[in-house]
DNA sequence: AAGCGATGTTGACGTCGTCCACTTTAGCCT
DNA sequence: AGGCTAAAGTGGACGACGTCAACATCGCTT
């Protein structure tokens, strides 16, 4: 028999579907390294075709990084879905939503640096378009979830106001944003106690500071891990 | 008279604070490019010397990096102890300690993103003590001005409860870590609009949401930026 | 005054992103 | 059916990068 035509062929000329090859090279990537620092070229390694293979699906790295992102933000929204779907009240809802979202992040730091940390925000101000239509879709889940409580009550606002909402919505996002953030940088932890660090903030964030204090876990640090401690002095000049 | 003795010398053989001047070009870099991805190589250019020198005074990138790091976490604090200074009531102290931290981010995100983004965070779990010691350093502000917050009963928390302290300061900077992060990456905007934004959110942040609903200025949008329409639909299977 | 350690230089190596010319292949048009 | 074309993949090259090693130059201390 002739050596690459009736046997399985382990590797065809052309790859099939290159594109979802390198985007799930890359993901597995950053799962495994927890790092953004990896090389394109080793993707097409992992893909198992030439360095430049990749250069025919992908204008350039920014081009790919872009495509991994919307990904991103699209396992992102899926898991936000899933979460409220099991839950009926809002204030439920809600919750389940920000548990989702904080992990999100929690669970693959590299990916959501990589879809938040401006590594395409770059100099031309805009994000890739793919990009944005995701991260779109799973802000829409957010405005569904805030005006979903508005009309439960859970917020006092006639539902017609979408200024209000706006409002709401800035708030909850940007509240669970950024703990999500300083979790994934250990500012704040343990990442064990996210669950309830989520639920806490969430807590205080709808009756607000002025009213009751929300109730942290004990074991939750705030700032720098503890740790090593005798930190050497800085010296800032000029 | 010979050439390079009694004239000014306009470059010594060494050049006397070399380390300073390679974490000012940094700076410089930064905020100029607006990208991370700036090279080691071309800070020594700036700064006059071979590219090999900055590794007589850094170990590698890396601990460069967590150099500038370091002195924008320092910046970051000077402005937050300045806008304070002004301000006697608890409550415009926090405010003004919130403006600033929005503001130093929005006013340089490739710095704040340094700071914030990971970079360091690495495989090793653990930020660079220079680095560390600088956060902490900011964190300490946050903890005196909520802190003051509680004895001026802008919350109501009996000061010596720790634990609630702790949950306060949680949400405070969460809150604006996230604002701060969603307007850098244009995730919210116009930038333009960050001081009204801070003070909505603080203030809705002290209400709560389930109280009252902060009013947030006209023209705000949320989400990714407004601008050309028609974006491309996602696919993601499997 | 000597020498030693800190500081800076030169050259090299391997890797990276990207460009170019070339080859292979699938699918469409007569 | 058969050939053409364009998409998909290959291989080599280039300049820039981070880092290492060997060497050069200088200021301080004894």
């Amino acid at each position: 028999m002739t050596k690459a035509t009736t046997t399985a062929d382990p590797r065809p000329y052309h790859h099939g579907d290159l594109h979802r090859a390198i985007v799930g090279a890359a993901l597995d990537v950053l799962s495994e390294s927890q790092s953004i620092e990896f090389s394109l070229r080793e993707l097409a390694r992992r893909a198992g075709v030439s360095h430049n293979a990749p250069y025919k699906h992908f204008a350039d790295k920014r081009d790919l990084l872009a495509a991994v992102s919307a990904v991103g933000f699209e396992l992102l929204a899926k898991q936000m879905t899933d979460a409220t779907k099991e839950h009926d009240s809002p204030r439920e809802r809600l919750a389940a939503m920000a548990r989702a979202y904080v992990r999100g992040g929690v669970n693959n730091p590299a990916l959501y640096r990589l879809m938040f940390g401006g590594y395409l925000t770059g100099q031309d101000d805009g994000r890739p378009a793919i990009e944005r239509t995701a991260a779109e879709n799973m802000k829409a889940l957010l405005v569904d979830a805030i005006s979903d409580g508005a009309l439960g009550r859970l917020i006092p606002t006639a539902a017609a106001n979408s200024r209000e909402i706006d409002g709401a919505i800035l708030i909850f996002w940007s509240q669970m944003h950024g703990l999500t953030l300083l979790l994934v940088d250990r500012l704040v932890g343990p990442r064990e106690k996210m669950d309830e660090l989520s639920e806490s903030v969430l807590q205080g964030m709808l009756n607000g500071l002025a009213n009751s204090i929300p109730v942290i876990p004990p074991g939750v640090w705030i700032g720098p891990p503890p740790g090593d401690s005798n930190l050497p002095s800085l010296a800032l000049k000029g």
